[in-house]
DNA sequence: GTCACTATTGTGGTCTGACCACAGTAGCAC
DNA sequence: GTGCTACTGTGGTCAGACCACAATAGTGAC
């Protein structure tokens, strides 16, 4: 009963199951070791690996060999404690960290669906480091723009030359629910970057999906004081909405040139107009752009 | 002496100090409620913030609001235990949090050196994020190749139009280094990641180098196991020997174009080839390569 | 037998207190 | 001055005790 930890074979990989699955690095350190003497610059001599690395290794070891999988349960801190001979206060830190990090979900009480459950949330864990690297001036809000700019123009890029054509009903819903003209600010810039995002989950390309929230979400608070410094929040709302049509309507058309450069002049031009600083450079010459379509500056995509 | 936060300026953003920084969300959630809402999809009513939250937004307004920057130190544990009425687990909890993610380094002893310090080095968290949830499947390995394709692209695009022209020499330290005839698979792949990073840190966006760090790091041991796959190693470093070169030649010459198909090619040949399976479209097409300069497939862009 | 209530059990969440190793620093003996 | 020693404050860890919570087993009334 307090074993949950199943027998489950390990997932097969997207080209199919590898054979051995290295258990440790070649070098013996154990990958949490390395981060931490990345981090620390030093040896760390004679001091044993910390208790809640010690934890941390053996799910992340679980993980690797498909022991556990999305789904299963963890063993419970107890059994952990015991089974690994470290306190309970140890465990909880590891476990902590996975919480964080979106990789489980903890419930209190009974039952099948309480304790700690691996899941694959790498949204949360994405947003939180993001969050916090801004915070520390780590990332420079102008390196996260520029980032915006590369992914989601090669992101506007593939939708449109995808086959079959994606399905972008998701984004259509955020972009109705941005005409909305009671709209506050805050709003509809939770609508703006849920359109946005939605562009990337339609992509399926889950790395890009989570980087870009976290990217998102990491100057949030930059764009909602940003509203406040804009002469005109209502008529940058309308040039938004205008230039969200006309990336849709460029992806749907399959005229990848003007996809990637309508997003392209959108998200620079908005951080120019926002922070009225030199828009970063992201990439020198936009994708696909070397012969450049001429984008319809008006409403001529709408609808 | 227990009162290590100073009452340092705000440091100043890129584009200039903002006036007002907002403190918290309009919606009154602090955003570790919010990463946690959205990854419980629930409401947790009648709960309070977990103990370790409050920790985590207490440290994050300090970080925001410029209080604490990197290099400062963080009030010590029972300090905080005293300051936010919470148990030392709880604020140790978070604290562990801030580490693995990057933000702090923590010492034991005494002096000025000791306790924990702010640092803002996001590789590691980043790492560790994309690790693990390659490791539970959340992110399949042919995303994290198809964003490396896009980003390394961007990248090399940026190097060989940047002006003035940046700074090659570590990248070329470790081109160097792969030359070692001796060198055994794990150490030149060491080296050939270190390449592509410090084409990334070249091009000085501190977003892109941690991503792109933590991509590498996430399919490590899959591109260790892979070397064992091909039926000849050595005629493949060779290549990629050939191959760095020429993307080094290909920036050095300020041609964008070329600088962006051959890594493009690069990386896509070398996933295809280790792994046998049809390359992950990255972006349908190659950024800057509307008018594809035939890349020198041999050894014209020798030294 | 069926139902409703209650006690039990097992989970994470938290706090408290106690050690330990460690690294500076102050104090003292010389 | 010099060198040793004790002290102090730091994080690291463990053990134990509660609590809230949720599912379940058990118990009783009907």
């Amino acid at each position: 009963m307090t074993n949950h930890v199943g027998t489950a074979e390990p997932h097969a990989w997207q080209t199919g199951p590898l054979p051995a699955y290295p258990q440790a690095d070649q070098t013996g350190l154990h990958a949490w070791q390395t981060v931490q003497a990345l981090q620390n610059g030093e040896n760390n001599p004679g001091a044993g690996p910390r208790a809640w690395q010690t934890v941390l290794d053996y799910i992340e070891s679980l993980l690797q060999r498909g022991t556990l999988a999305p789904g299963d349960r963890l063993p419970g801190e107890r059994a952990l404690v015991a089974q690994l001979g470290v306190g309970r206060s140890s465990v909880r830190e590891a476990l902590r960290v996975l919480d964080v990090l979106g990789l489980i979900h903890t419930r209190s009480g009974s039952g099948p669906s309480s304790g700690a459950t691996i899941v694959a949330a790498p949204r949360g864990g994405m947003s939180a480091l993001m969050r916090l690297h801004v915070a520390v001036n780590g990332f420079p809000v102008a390196d996260i723009v520029r980032t915006r700019l590369i992914l989601e123009t090669a992101v506007a890029i593939d939708l449109a030359g995808a086959t079959p054509a994606p399905t972008l009903d998701r984004a259509v819903a955020h972009l109705e629910a941005m005409d909305d003209p009671a709209l506050r600010a805050a709003e509809f810039l939770e609508h703006d970057a849920a359109f946005h995002l939605a562009l990337a989950e339609a992509s399926g390309n889950q790395v890009i999906t989570a980087t870009m929230a976290g990217l998102r979400s990491s100057i949030e608070n930059y764009a909602l004081v940003g509203t406040t410094r804009l002469p005109d929040w209502s008529a940058t709302a309308s040039r938004l909405r205008v230039e969200h049509r006309g990336i849709l309507a460029a992806i749907t058309a399959r005229d990848t040139s003007a996809a990637g450069s309508l997003i392209h002049q959108h998200i620079s031009n908005y951080y120019k107009e926002t922070f009225g600083a030199t828009p970063p450079s992201g990439s020198p010459a936009h994708p696909g752009a070397t012969t450049p379509t001429t984008p319809p500056p008006g409403d001529t995509a709408h609808g």
